[in-house]
DNA sequence: GTGAAAGCGCTAACAC
DNA sequence: GTGTTAGCGCTTTCAC
């Protein structure tokens, strides 16, 4: 391996020198600099980054969680989240956590380690008593997901505003039975979502059936599932809102192998607008998110963080979009 | 920050008992070993991850090359490198390419700068020749894609064998005039499935026609492009062979604008099966590509090959599997 | 079994 | 402007 010492000799200087033109620092001659950079290009020079990392205690790497890579929704968040980093210079690494409180939990260690200077958390499977002990070790920026009381900087959607639409579209379009597939967790995200439905519900002196409110479904599986079980229902919502295109998706796709109609027999609203909403039909009524836009303010937030700039902890969501289809 | 030395004293011992018990070497008392572990859970103490890699002139780290994250196919490549690398203790570093050259020659920097161990490459867009000369930096592994006279280990697909059954299924459906969307680099891969199509066609009589020969489309977007220049022509094919389910189904939704029937206008073949492809209306044929399969194995080569085990480089390709749905 | 000491490759005071 | 030197936190001979 080519070392700094290697290109000092070459070049006929010393370490401080080269190390001075590979970081760019003033007071150095021209002619020097020229000695350097020709030594290092003659030798293939390249500075080792574990060393480079250890000298300067830090490493300009962020981590980032998300739940699983699947989800476009995700993707579109690490999307925006990497067009940032790449013009601060700072480098992903990208974690799944699949949903699990345990490995959520256990990528923390990656800041305990040095292994990254700040981490990104795009969901949230544990309360925030579980995280708050380990948010010392560095920053920490949630993004998407929130709570109401922590301390750290929050990149949110207005997910109240955002369910409410949602959910008075429905009751515009006449449903009074609304059933709700949502999250279930202690999130600020999860809750909001629930209580602008709710909102919306009270306001046309409607309530939420607790029959019709289904936890934990994520993916297009768990939608034909889910589908299954509204159909087996004795009393069955006439709508459904759900809290992902992927569920929406396998909801309208199983509503086809049993013989039922969308919107006719059951109005399903998504959320994410994700590709697939355009795709299926019915195509798919759903709340959009923009989600590239709060990766690129969650990380300039790190950035700015890093840079032990002060900022707001709990910064005003950005507001969501209902975009009408077919499927209600 | 707790370093080795603090748990050291603490524990009224050397750094390098310390150190033996962090790396589980033999030679240290059961007394002493308890001694070490009081201190290092007293003192919250975690190894620096950037000292261990100086020292250790290694880094534990792969990074992983993808065209794009979008694409669900390179997640299943994603899923089966990561269960093997956890397996391994092994971590990943994702990186996009995003189709881009110059981009896909840049990651090589993190192999000269020791910022991964090895580099698994799931897509290619330089010929061999361009990547021959940093193959010197450290081992790289090719997964999915693929060179015939390179001179890394490649996990493979019979890409070959599954155009050729794909075209022969549209023939067999009376197809004479099919044509072609597919990569058109020099890779083996993006050769092998025009061989086999060609192959196919020719057993049949027929030829490829250079008209309906399409290159570089990945997207649903693309797709749909495609579909409007193929209703633009005055001759056009009965049968398209693509090579994404993306692609595809971009394909069959723009038929549905245009008022054209998949499969009696146009039949359609995808390649991946992707939930897409269960999804869309027409559901679409497809071939099966066990992504995951070939993701475990390149990751137990990289481990094998990083344990200094010899290889075979140029391994057998797996089969690919034809899906009948109704798109052909 | 245990400790002292050297050194991985780099950067930054400090001296000149 | 440039060089000398110390040290980031860790592991591993080598001596005892």
């Amino acid at each position: 391996m080519i070392t700094i010492t290697d290109v000092a000799k070459h070049a006929g200087l010393s370490r401080a020198t080269v190390s001075r033109v590979i970081n760019n620092r003033p007071y150095v001659s021209e002619e020097k600099k020229k000695l350097v950079r020709n030594a290092m290009d003659k030798l293939g020079y390249y500075p080792n980054s574990s060393a480079q990392r250890l000298r300067n205690q830090k490493t300009n790497i962020i981590g980032v969680l998300v739940p699983r890579l699947t989800n476009p929704f995700f993707i579109n968040i690490i999307e925006g989240i990497e067009k940032i980093a790449a013009e601060s210079g700072l480098q992903l690494l990208i974690c799944q956590t699949k949903s699990d409180k345990q490995k959520e939990l256990n990528y923390f260690t990656l800041l305990r380690t040095k292994q990254v200077d700040g981490i990104i958390l795009t969901s949230l499977e544990n309360d925030w008593e579980q995280f708050s002990p380990y948010v010392d070790y560095g920053p920490v920026i949630l993004c998407n997901e929130y709570y109401e009381n922590a301390t750290v900087p929050m990149i949110r959607l207005n997910q109240y505003e955002g369910s409410y639409i949602g959910a008075r579209h429905l009751i515009d379009r006449g449903h009074r039975k609304i059933g709700y597939c949502g999250g279930g967790s202690t999130s600020g995200l999860s809750k909001d979502r629930k209580r602008g439905l709710k909102k919306a519900l009270e306001e046309a002196g409607l309530s939420l059936n607790p029959n019709w409110i289904f936890h934990k479904r994520y993916s297009i599986e768990d939608g034909r599932e889910l589908m299954k079980e509204i159909t087996a229902m004795e009393d069955r919502p006439t709508a459904i809102f759900t809290n992902s295109d992927e569920v929406a998706a396998g909801i309208i796709k199983e509503s086809k192998e049993l013989g039922l109609k969308v919107p006719d027999d059951l109005a399903v609203i998504g959320f994410d607008n994700q590709p697939i909403a355009e795709l299926i039909e019915p195509r798919l009524t759903t709340i959009d998110q923009p989600s590239e836009e709060i990766g690129e303010k969650a990380m300039e937030t790190m950035v700015a963080v890093l840079n032990q700039q002060k900022i707001d902890t709990n910064l005003k969501g950005l507001n969501l979009k209902l975009i009408v289809r077919d499927s209600t």
